[in-house]
DNA sequence: AGCACGCCGACT
DNA sequence: GTCGGCGTGCTC
């Protein structure tokens, strides 16, 4: 018999019989049925174990021959991943199939091409800071691991276009991993500059036929350099010499949904199982990656200044507190803006250079509420507030629920229901009053929907057809632009108070990158004004002596007394119901069962941490009441036991009840 | 995930 | 009567 991983939600194999017809080998994607209907399957290999009785034995249908089997080394890394994270190994492997059938002919399309054509550009002088890094990169000697910690705008990408070369020219085929390619055309562009139509993209946005076409270029076709977000990791390439991950801080690396993977630490097992090279980069690294180069597990490389000696931007913290009440305001400022950054915008803006406001909108966004009562608008399906969108469209950003605004109050049909809080479009609307003669755009997930949208702006940007871009967190990633030298975050405050252990760093993180962003080619030091309620924060005050040393051991320290990771392991069990009740027994249930699995092992799962259960920080989505259960452990094999001990025979989850277990969570919301 | 089975309300 | 809504359960 054969043991086979079908496409279906079942964490273990099936076994099959031989078909008399063909052979199966381990590796080959094979049609089976499963109950009345047919699936795709992977061959993991004989099923040495006596049949069971009961189970009337199938045999397997047919091999696919479309696309070729899985070689070992691949299959053993999709086995890891499955096995890591707790999900069917069947629909881990679904992922690295392309979802449509291979088309030979090219048909005419009105999308501008997946993979800009662009001539190539003379390289660059490496500095000496780059030449060192390169020499201390052998990528010729099996699988080592490098962290690169280069401040931005020290020319991280120029490093990572020398590997790939050297990759090449050992006729190897590399990966390049980014947080969101869609976001980064720039880097791109960069890429086929230098490797001309060698190039292959693959990210979320491209349509089932584009990365069909990709999918085989890469794999069997011309294309050397696969460039892409998490899931082109997926992409079964054979002879790889190299994985770069660029930003590898971002938790974007994280799936949030299905295989909820983590497309950096994934890389790094299949650059191990692949015996190449990883390079993982970043202006500030993850407390992993950190604790991973003091553990001496990677090596790490720094990059200590920006290229052609360009300064790193001064960065201003301005006080909203004292703000607030000062008498000397000359214009009428709306509350949002510091006198401070209005006569550094006036400046940029005389000077034609270009300005970039963000607002961190998590938590501030347009909410509506009313004078009177102080009735504000709720969704119905979830614990969270209504936003405003234009005018008169109320959204819920967790579910698809909308409805009109009225201004009337619902509640007490008295008083007037009145926007509060602080969105992209109102800070829009108060600019066109402040600045009149300004370009501004905006770029948020309202105007910014698809990869031509981005682009648009990106082209907009550099061609100086805007003067004040005000956007989210969306142009706080990778974008480079020369004539910006004014940096504003208008709020910083929003970031901090956020119940998640990460808080922190990822405001830090945020601070860092959005100051990268200015004045990356002057002479002249950009400048970043930074406004906030709470000036000693942490991360502000790393931020501005740009100290990511130490930023990291500070973070690290308090974080190692706490058991957080990346000190201990974590594994997040999630409850879901539509029944408050159900929620909160089956998630009592689970912590019972884990205490009693822990104690009746109690030699194999020592020093585990159970936390709550607790309602999550939103109670309620979708109209499904959500609580998790928090698990800790400083040994990762031993909590992966436990929490397959725990799911094993399911049986005992209640019907109306869902339970979703996340492997290393990247945030606790 | 599919797909079937089965139990209930609604409707020609 | 029987059509079809979806809650429940199984897949080698």
């Amino acid at each position: 018999m054969i043991r086979v991983a079908v496409n279906a939600p079942l964490l273990e194999p099936l076994s099959y019989l031989e078909n008399p017809e063909f052979m199966s080998h381990r590796g080959d994607i094979v049609h089976v049925s499963l109950g009345r209907r047919q699936c795709l399957g992977i061959v993991l290999g004989k099923d040495s174990r006596a049949p069971q009785s009961g189970i009337e034995y199938k045999p397997i249908v047919t091999k696919e021959q479309q696309w070729p089997s899985f070689d070992d080394t691949f299959l053993k890394w999709l086995e890891w991943v499955a096995d890591y994270y707790i999900y069917p190994l069947g629909q881990v492997a679904q992922q690295a199939l392309p979802p449509l059938d291979r088309s030979l002919k090219k048909r005419a399309s009105k999308r501008p091409p997946v993979v800009p054509v662009l001539e190539r550009t003379v390289k660059p002088t490496l500095t000496e800071e780059q030449q060192n890094c390169l020499k201390n990169i052998n990528i010729s000697d099996g699988f080592s691991a490098h962290l690169i910690h280069g401040v931005t705008g020290s020319g991280k990408t120029e490093i990572y276009l020398r590997l790939f070369e050297e990759c090449l020219s050992k006729n190897k085929k590399g990966i390049f991993l980014l947080p969101e390619i869609s976001l980064t055309p720039q880097l791109v562009s960069r890429f086929v500059e230098r490797f001309g139509n060698e190039v292959a993209v693959f990210h979320s946005q491209l349509t089932d036929r584009e990365r069909t076409d990709q999918w085989w270029e890469i794999v069997e076709g011309e294309k050397k350099i696969l460039i892409g977000a998490r899931s082109a990791l997926f992409c079964p390439l054979k002879n790889l010499g190299l994985i770069v991950v660029d930003e590898e801080h971002e938790t974007s690396f994280k799936q949030d949904e299905k295989l909820k993977y983590n497309g950096r630490d994934c890389a790094v097992m299949l650059a191990k199982m692949s015996n190449c090279p990883i390079i993982l980069g970043s202006a500030t690294p993850s407390m992993e990656s950190w604790k991973n180069h003091i553990d001496g597990k990677y090596k790490l490389h720094t990059l200590k200044s920006r290229v052609a000696f360009r300064p790193l931007p001064e960065i201003e913290i301005v006080d909203m507190r004292i703000e607030k009440d000062k008498q000397d305001r000359k214009a009428q400022l709306p509350f949002w803006l510091s006198q401070n950054l209005y006569d550094k915008m006036v400046h940029t803006l005389e000077k034609k250079e270009q300005v970039a406001l963000l607002l961190n909108r998590r938590g501030i966004a347009n909410m509506v509420f009313c004078r009177g009562c102080g009735y504000s608008a709720e969704c119905p399906n979830c614990d969270v507030s209504l936003i405003l969108h234009g005018k008169n469209h109320l959204v819920c950003h967790y579910c698809d629920y909308h409805e009109n605004f009225k201004l009337r109050c619902p509640d007490c049909t008295e008083g007037e229901l009145a926007p509060m809080g602080l969105g992209t479009e109102k800070v829009e609307e108060d600019l066109k009053i402040l600045f009149p003669e300004a370009r501004l755009a905006r770029a948020d997930r309202d105007e910014i929907q698809s990869r031509t949208d981005m682009e648009d702006l990106i082209s907009n940007m550099e061609k100086q057809h805007i003067d004040i871009l005000i956007g989210t967190q969306m142009i706080a990633k990778g974008l480079d632009f020369a004539h910006l030298n004014l940096v504003g975050l208008l709020l910083a405050d929003v970031g901090f108070n956020l119940p998640d252990f990460r808080a922190t760093e990822k405001s830090f993180q945020l601070i860092m990158q959005m100051s990268g962003r200015s004045g990356r080619h002057t002479e002249q030091a950009g400048r970043v004004v930074i406004q906030t309620y709470n000036t000693t924060h942490d991360s502000l005050v790393y931020a501005q002596n740009h100290d990511y040393l130490g930023f990291a051991q500070h973070e690290l320290q308090s974080r190692e007394p706490l058991h957080y990771p990346p000190f201990h392991k974590m594994i997040v069990f999630r409850v879901q119901s539509m029944n408050s009740d159900t929620a909160q027994k089956t998630a009592q249930m689970i912590k019972s069962r884990l205490l009693s699995i822990a104690e009746k092992y109690e030699s194999h799962f020592k020093n585990i941490e159970v936390l709550g259960p607790a309602f999550a920080p939103l109670a309620r989505l979708k109209n499904q009441y959500r609580l998790h259960i928090i698990v800790k452990s400083a040994q990762p094999k031993a909590l992966n036991a436990l929490a397959r001990q725990m799911l094993a025979d399911e049986k005992w989850i209640p019907s109306q009840a869902r339970i979703i277990v996340d492997v290393d969570p990247a945030s606790l919301l």
